[in-house]
DNA sequence: AATATGCTTCGGTTAGGATCGAAGTATGAA
DNA sequence: TTCATACTTCGATCCTAACCGAAGCATATT
């Protein structure tokens, strides 16, 4: 058995609880420093640096030197998809930190997962476009209708250049904490960007809870409104 | 951080190169005992036993008892997502096991991928289905077209009852060793078997090859003929 | 220049887990 | 019943890699 593509490898750098914790740190989607990811994942500045290297070689994340500081991201958008695709396995099996789901409400009801919404604001975003038919969906994938262009036109977004050929528009990403499916892809990144720009919500400096406005929120429940539970896409 | 799902469980469990190799042996698909998955990662019966239970306590494969044998199998569907996508990342960084690409010729022209076709012939098809208007795409999405249905059914499959609510009915599936997408899905599951019933093709019985007899080749080649070079969907 | 901060490298320790031999259990065959 | 096969469990060994203290390097501040 000495063919194909080491997976070992991915699996041991993910392996590593301390590792994972940075993984999970840069989730967020926002860069950090080495000390900062050391005290995210509970080592020392030498072991933290020794584990960045070692996911730096392995193409997990990247750095960007800045001054006496080294900021780390995760390599491109191919890595946060794995991410998430293994949290929403390991959530599927059961395996979680500490007990069902996470204990802090907020990160329930609405965090960043990599570069867009997720929680239960994410889902609802998602089940609001597809029983609105913004959002069409075959099982698995998503596209956008015509009408949805206009829809989310009038929130603001301008669907045309978001279309690239590198990522797609619009994905379905597993939830752990709601074990559906919310909004990712371009369209998912965009509309978060819309939010924090519009001042509607902001980030939590600790963890990757987005922490909406009263305001804020209002709008959002009322551009996503839930006319009846619809069926997992 | 203590929040969300232990992707380290799921990293530690692939991260062993024994039990890596496990579940590359059952990435082909068939349920195989553990004295066969123990010569497949190269360690002893009584290594293999161990690691086989934490796989099936982390949730990755599942067993069942035929008499004296224990068969294993990868889990669901998902756990063979999982790995697919592990591969593709692994592949797209370069972390292939034994230099560029399988030595095994035969095995990059057509190899099984949990329940689908890969490789060389398993590009090909996607390629053939797209620059023929029977799949259509819109970045990453995948979609079967009204006319697709019909030319599909020409080759003498029904798609009608593979459109399930629980998987996809084509997704596409990163190759490792073309660096392109293939077909997988309900779909492509079911492309497969075609092959496999028609006596097109059969299995290797030592890897994940599938090897083409000649008439079964010819067919292929005729039934998905490539009119020009297709970008990647 | 002198000092402080951010990070890396080196060296030695330690713990976890992968490994296998040997013994034990379960199923089937003679 | 006896023997063989398939697999698991136990116990001991051994090795890797995670860890941190100490020292070194680089960049910024004074």
């Amino acid at each position: 058995m000495k063919e194909g593509p080491d997976i070992a490898r991915i699996g041991t750098l993910i392996g590593d609880p301390a590792r994972a914790n940075m993984l999970t740190a840069l989730m967020g989607g926002q860069a950090l420093t080495a000390t900062e990811l050391a005290q995210a994942a509970g080592v020392t500045l030498q072991t933290a640096s020794s584990h960045l290297s070692k996911l730096e070689d392995g193409g997990l994340i990247s750095q960007r030197k800045q001054g006496r500081h080294r900021y780390f991201t995760l390599a491109d958008g191919a890595a946060g998809t794995l991410l998430e695709n293994i949290m929403g396995f390991a959530a599927s099996r059961g395996h979680l930190r500490h007990q069902p789901g996470p204990k802090d409400p907020a990160l329930r009801k609405a965090r960043i997962c990599y570069d867009h919404l997720a929680g239960d604001y994410g889902v609802r975003m998602l089940d609001s476009f597809v029983s609105r038919g913004v959002i069409r969906t075959d099982g698995e994938n998503l596209m956008v209708t015509e009408q949805g262009r206009v829809d989310i036109g009038q929130i603001g977004i301008d669907v045309a250049p978001l279309v690239s050929s590198r990522r797609p528009l619009c994905k379905s990403c597993l939830d752990w904490s709601e074990r559906r499916s919310h909004l990712a892809g371009t369209l998912g990144k965009a509309l978060l960007s819309h939010f924090l720009e519009k001042g509607w919500a902001r980030r939590s400096s600790e963890s990757r809870a987005v922490l909406f406005t009263p305001e804020g929120e209002r709008k959002f429940l009322s551009l996503f409104p839930l006319e009846r539970p619809s069926p997992e896409p």
